[in-house]
DNA sequence: TTAGTAAAGCAACTGAGTTGCATTAAGTAT
DNA sequence: ATACTTAATGCAACTCAGTTGCTTTACTAA
């Protein structure tokens, strides 16, 4: 049996891509690249936004990081967190955000879809946008 | 009692408004700005971009558009709908967009996520992505 | 007819994300 | 250790949706 090793290249573990998950593991909401770049400042790496673009995009192909969309047009990105799958609860005032898990989250949803439609659901986005404790004051 | 007419200005009926409206009504997905500047023309109307912007920016306001998100940084336009309120059905291969009603839709959700985080819901986007009918096979 | 104002046009800009190519450096083999 | 391979990085130029400021056009009302 070949060697097959090489098939799959395994990506090189390089400061910059330590920082990004060390950043990401360390913030509680999904961060735009600007918010990720700010932050290895601070962390004193100087990072390109290419490069930053790129690391994103192959942790995301490796189950590492998921892509968050809000009412912008930025990309927002977080660790990718399989046994809690949740949703965010984005105040339109503050912009704090809040992980939420529902209860039954949408499978249930998501199997009539697949039954009246005949649609596969492979994946969903669901996020609500409204107003937190403090900001309903 | 004093003349209000004015506090509230209304918008003239113009003929690029009519026919931005006409081709929305017209059509069953949401369409982002380029897909509407391209029927725009189809129908012999010239306009600018930025008149498209504008007029879909106020007929957002007078709750006749709603934007839409889907998994790309375009924002779509599409009628809005309040008693039907609806979501996407958007096929990652062939891009095909259906409109789905969810039985129960997210209220019930809404009201415990008000229960157990404080935190009041006031829009929510939901789409789904994956496989239509035609698709899976 | 004229004054006031909404709508439209235009050009220049913004900012997120992408691409091509040259350079650097992590991991591997010698 | 040293050299080699190739992934990772940097950089500049680009794309493209959407925005802004300002001027011109066209309704509307007195």
């Amino acid at each position: 049996m070949p060697n097959n090793k090489k098939i799959i290249p395994k990506e090189r573990v390089t400061p910059i891509r330590t920082a990004l998950l060390e950043i990401l593991s360390k913030t509680k909401k999904p961060l735009t690249t600007q918010e990720i770049l700010t932050a290895l400042l601070k962390k004193k790496i100087s990072a390109n936004k290419t490069t930053v673009y790129r690391q994103l995009e192959s942790l995301k192909e490796n189950h590492l990081v998921t892509e968050v969309y809000f009412n912008d047009r930025n990309t927002r990105y977080e660790l990718e967190d399989e046994k809690t799958h949740h949703h965010h609860l984005v105040c339109l005032k503050c912009k704090k955000v809040e992980d939420v898990t529902l209860p039954e989250d949408l499978h249930h949803q998501e199997k009539l879809v697949l039954k009246k439609n005949k649609f596969k659901v492979l994946q969903h986005f669901l996020e609500f946008f409204g107003l937190c404790k403090n900001c309903q004051k």
